[in-house]
DNA sequence: CAATTTATTCTATATTGTATAGCTAATGTC
DNA sequence: GACATTAGCTATACAATATAGAATAAATTG
């Protein structure tokens, strides 16, 4: 464990997006996952730039594939969440989980 | 909503420390719920730059209290949860719940 | 090879995360 | 009441993350 051991909030969004894509994830799929899923209209940019954060810290690994036969369309970087990143997302888990443990939240607060 | 809808990993932490604390807490007792409970240790000058922040966004309010009786009871700052705040959280929630429906985790992955 | 298309990289900036040091207001002691 | 001691809060600084937009690259086709 380094420096800073809970994924950021859309660090974990990310790689979240990555496991349920499995072998198809790669920036284009990522990106329509996750707005797919949540609403959450991001850029193409924000997504790169996560997922090379996250492949630096070893929690992704990318390669690239063969070019496929479309009009136009350069290879995809397809990304996999390694070991690593997978004990990542469930100790970000376990730690929110354990401050919400008991809580009713949909709470009348002032 | 505002430009950043979401809460930030360690602003979730301590709004949920807050929920938790209910009526009691304020700087110390929420730094030692979220080390009691995730075993994650943070100084206090995090804590409250947080707070400052989450206060600054209307998810918390926060007003003093009266000194009390003990050597150095100085008045603490109370906070506690608005309504934005909560749905803050339940927004953040529900981001992490889409992304994770029907995945098993704990996943074999190199 | 120019135009078009899909995809990635670069660059720049705002927001969050985090620690350390310093300041304030109480109480206790002589 | 001057001063030490304690609990709690503020200020400041810097590193890491979030986010967008423009630029670039690699394919495909006529």
């Amino acid at each position: 464990m380094s420096s800073r051991d809970y994924l950021g909030e859309f660090e974990h969004i990310v790689i979240l997006a990555l496991l349920r894509l499995a072998g198809r994830a790669y920036g284009v799929t990522v990106r329509q996952e996750i707005e797919a899923r949540t609403g959450r209209e991001v850029s193409i940019g924000a997504i790169y730039a996560t997922l090379d954060r996250l492949e630096t810290k070893g929690y992704l690994k990318s390669q690239f594939g063969e070019p496929t036969p479309e009009r136009g369309g350069r290879s995809k970087r397809f990304f996999h969440v390694t070991a690593k990143g997978v004990s990542a997302v469930n100790r970000t888990h376990r730690a929110v989980q354990s401050m919400t443990q008991g809580l009713d939240l949909i709470g009348s607060h002032s």
